[in-house]
DNA sequence: TTTAATTTTTAGGTTTGTCTAAAAATATAT
DNA sequence: ATATATTTTTAGACAAACCTAAAAATTAAA
């Protein structure tokens, strides 16, 4: 049984890994836990201590096996709960972030098993990522970046790289959900900026917002 | 926005204060939270700077306004969450009570209230307790103790004092559950024990376990 | 390759909530 | 009323998780 901090600690590094792969440096971490450096030094030598990381003095850290095993169980949960929100609730995607991270605490292995079952064994969160099961297996197909995209091509709305509240408050203010089919219409040269069209309307979008949302390319 | 503890200790003082009315001693409440006098001293005294409770020093301590509308709003969430447990989870009686204990403090008005709403705003909790409203508001109306019940008198179980997964073990046992009628055939005058009747079959309780049971008296 | 800038660690504190042991106050018994 | 027992408070410590400021190590620049 781990505490918040080291919850959330191992989540945090645990995202910056999928950014960047070796040790994670003492700042990185500092930055995404909003805390000081001297305070995550304290931090990972307390999980290098229990076998949660590998710290090693001016380098960092990188979780060990049951490191990352216990930061797929926290962001099982933090998802899971995410969705019985939107879902049961009726929250909206852009609400339901920090009250999950409170949810993701709770200590239940019954409790977060039965809301799976609830929930029908779900794949995905409301932000189109994916939820690791009881095993903390976890699929990682997200959909190709709409960056990466051709004109012409078209795909449904998978996910958002981006799950900040201004980002999701933004696709809503666009009208633009996951499940949507979007097709890339044209690109602007000058910018690079995004021709889009959806079954209802035509948009266009910023190069950064279409790095930020991860599309699954229609096979024709 | 107080502390786990503060709200634990809130809430404890509040179920005392139900038992017994004045000040609620310092042993008292270190029972109750399964610790120690000088701890509770100490916390005491915290609650009192914040003006939850009036703290008299050798005297003990009783909940101020707010402090009892705190202590409500722990026990709404726990109760609803033990609901939420059991109804939509599928959780037995006997295996909510823990989980509602972490539940508790989840902080979110919002996330309550939806919960509230998810449940169709319920008026008792699985083990008949009141679950009061937003607002604060408990109606306390428990029935009347099967110790207090007269030879020939039915009526409804609709609560229980003892919540322990003991008592609720036991019960599940006799298979008495809250919502069955039962009526009083017999009492023996050499312990007091009650020699009871439901829809289903015949049984005999002690006296103990008469005065943890609430009926509600059926009117002829 | 020195020097300067940046990053990281250490040292020493703070707050919250807990504990033990001893002192003080209150309650009970003779 | 005095002695004894019980309850409560104080004093002093401790662990967790954070902080600031200074020192040490590393990295980048001149
Ligand atoms: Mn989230
Ligand atoms: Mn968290
Ligand atoms: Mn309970
Ligand atoms: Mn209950």
């Amino acid at each position: 049984m781990y505490s918040q901090a080291e919850e959330n600690y191992l989540k945090a590094i645990y995202t910056l890994e999928k950014e960047k792969i070796g040790f994670i440096s003492t700042n990185n971490i500092a930055k995404k836990m909003q805390t000081k450096a001297s305070s995550v030094t304290d931090m990972l030598k307390k999980l290098d201590a229990k076998k949660l990381v590998v710290y090693e003095r001016y380098k960092g850290a990188y979780l060990t096996v049951d490191g990352a095993k216990e930061a797929l169980k926290v962001i099982r949960k933090h998802r899971l709960w995410e969705l019985f929100l939107v879902k049961k609730l009726k929250f909206k995607w852009d609400k339901v972030h920090d009250i999950a991270e409170q949810l993701e605490h709770i200590q239940s292995e019954e409790l977060i098993n039965s809301l799976d079952a609830f929930l029908g064994f779900p794949k995905t969160d409301p932000h189109g990522d994916p939820i690791p099961d009881r095993n903390g297996t976890v699929v990682h197909e997200k959909g190709l970046s709409m960056l990466k995209m051709k004109v012409g091509q078209s795909g449904i709305l998978k996910g958002v790289r981006d799950s900040s509240k201004a980002f999701l408050q933004y696709l809503d203010k666009k009208n633009l959900s996951l499940g949507d089919k979007i097709k890339v219409v044209d690109i602007e040269p000058y910018d690079e900026s995004i021709h889009i069209e959806t079954k209802t309307h035509r948009l266009s979008v910023s190069k950064h917002v279409a790095n930020n949302l991860f599309l699954q390319p229609k096979k024709k």
